[in-house]
Parts: structure tokens; C-alpha cells; sequence
DNA sequence: TTAATTGCAAACATTTTGCAGGTTC
DNA sequence: GAACCTGCAAAATGTTTGCAATTAA
């Protein structure tokens, strides 16, 4: 059950409770995070959080916003996306899917097609397991 | 025409060759790193590249690798692999291939499975033309 | 000779870490 | 109360840049 599935636009209260399920602490900076990442799907950025948290007059540092996406992550209540070894992305949409991503402006999407790209063990090298398959679809804007 | 096509252990001669054909001009410390770069297809980072240029005796400085690396990109003599942040990865296999990566290991092993995904203009967003299609299946070691 | 490349060190951007004080269960 | 989290500043990492000296065509 993913948050999106409960409530497009969840309270702190559901918030916590989706924490507290993940065994995340909800504490009040990981809740700052959280009503932003969950609001709606996105791709998120370290720094574009701690910005759009600060702007909105929220004290939180940046090693807690790096900490926090960090437990997220490892929770499974956000994805990392690496397309670019400037910035990690999270994305909030933690369903499979994949990206398209915009060399010009750096801008990340969902691509919702389903992968027909089916991955069996045998097809792995030997002594390995499948983690997960991530296809980025790397775009530039026309020109002209 | 790769140079793996020409020769699997191209000399001297042949690489400044085929770094002219590039426009790249084939200086000492370019043909240092082709020399390693294209004697086969393999994954190379910066630092192991700087690594092993320095062991092998030879005198190169850490911007000349980077400078170099990011020339031979841009011309099409290597192909950049984004598959974590913490390395750049750069594959002299130029041809559409796609990508194991060991989160356990590190290490980064080629799949020459047909790319089962066609992607076409009219699947992308307005306004955008494809790149390239990366695909990164994502493994690790079994346990036990 | 003209344009391009090299090496060095310093600059950069992003992310991680150490630790004292505060918070959660 | 025990375990966990936060903030700060400092450190670490990987990569880029500025510039004088050198090399390629």
C-alpha cells in the first residue's frame, strides 16, 4: 500500500502512521520531507528539498535532509534514479516504471510503459541476483 | 569502424589513426590511454585509468585523463555509463549493448541480449528527440 | 605560427561523517 | 532510560577550471 493509494494529499497524521509502518521514526523533520515527497509523485532532488524547505520557513539541515532521504530510501518508501553523476534523484513513485530523461534541461519523467523486458535468474551471471532493471530513455529537446 | 574491428591489439600507429579520423589529436598521453582503452572492451574509470597509467610508469596528470576521456566521449570513441554516483564509468564498446552492474562488487559486465525496446519519436515527449536508451539491470551476489 | 594540449594546484559541488545536545518510544 | 535523530561544521570524493609552458599541424 503506497501513501497515493490511501490519499492524494495525506495529513501528518497519515504521514506518521506510514513512517511508523516503514519503522522510520516520524519525527518532525522526516514529516517536513514526507508532506512534500508525498504529496503527489515526483523526482526530487537533495538540494531542491532542502530549498523548498527553507523557503517555506522550515529549519532543517542539509545533512538531515541527506539522512532522511537516505532512510527513505532504505525503507523502500522512495526510489533512487541515477541518470546524471551530478545529482541523485528520488522519486516518490516507488511502482515500477522508468524514465525519460531530458539531457537539455535536466528535467526527469515517468515513462508509463509496461517493460517488455522480462529478466529471469538464468538470464543473470552465475552466483547473482536480480535487484532491479532501470531503463532511462535519454531525450534532448528538438531543435529548431 | 571500431578499432576492435581493425585490430584486437592495435598499435601505436593504428590508434593515432583512428584518433585523427576522430579530429582528436593523438598526442603522447592520448595514446597512453588508448593504448589501454582500446586493446579491448572494457569499463574504465577515471581513477583506475590514472591508476594504472601511473603504474605502468607512465607520466600523465589527473586533468589530462579527464580532459581526455571527455574528448574521446565527444567523439565517439567511447561511451560514458551512468550507473552510480560515485564513478563515471567509460565503456570502448560503442556498439548498443546494455549493462549488468554489481551493486556488491561494483562491477559492470556487458549483456548482449537484444534490446527488446523500440522506442519511437512518437513515444517521446513533444518537442524531443531520442539520445539513447540505457538499460541497467541491477544485480547481486546470492547469499549464502 | 597558430591553435590545441598538458600539468599543476586550486576551486567546485555533492554527499558523508563526528559528535554534543535533543527527541522518540 | 535506551536507542535514535538533529544540527553544525569539517572532511571526503569525484570532477572541473585557470593559466603558463609545451606540443601538434
Amino acid at each position: 500500500m503506497t501513501i497515493d493509494a490511501v490519499n492524494p494529499n495525506p495529513d501528518d497524521k497519515t504521514l506518521a502512521a506510514l513512517l511508523s509502518a516503514h519503522r522510520v521514526y516520524p519525527t518532525a523533520q522526516r514529516l517536513m520531507v514526507a508532506r512534500i515527497l508525498f504529496a503527489r509523485h515526483q523526482h526530487a532532488t537533495a538540494d531542491g528539498l532542502l530549498h523548498a524547505l527553507h523557503a517555506a520557513g522550515q529549519r532543517v539541515s542539509k545533512a538531515t535532509v541527506y539522512n532522511t532521504l537516505a532512510r527513505f530510501v532504505e525503507a523502500g518508501l522512495l526510489r533512487e534514479v541515477i541518470v546524471d553523476n551530478q545529482h541523485t534523484f528520488y522519486d516518490s513513485n516507488t511502482r515500477p516504471h522508468h524514465h525519460f530523461y531530458n539531457l537539455d534541461s535536466g528535467e526527469l519523467t515517468d515513462v508509463n510503459i509496461a517493460t517488455p523486458l522480462a529478466v529471469r535468474d538464468h538470464d543473470l551471471p552465475a552466483g547473482t541476483t536480480l535487484d532491479s532493471v532501470d531503463i532511462v530513455i535519454r531525450i534532448r529537446n528538438a531543435a529548431g
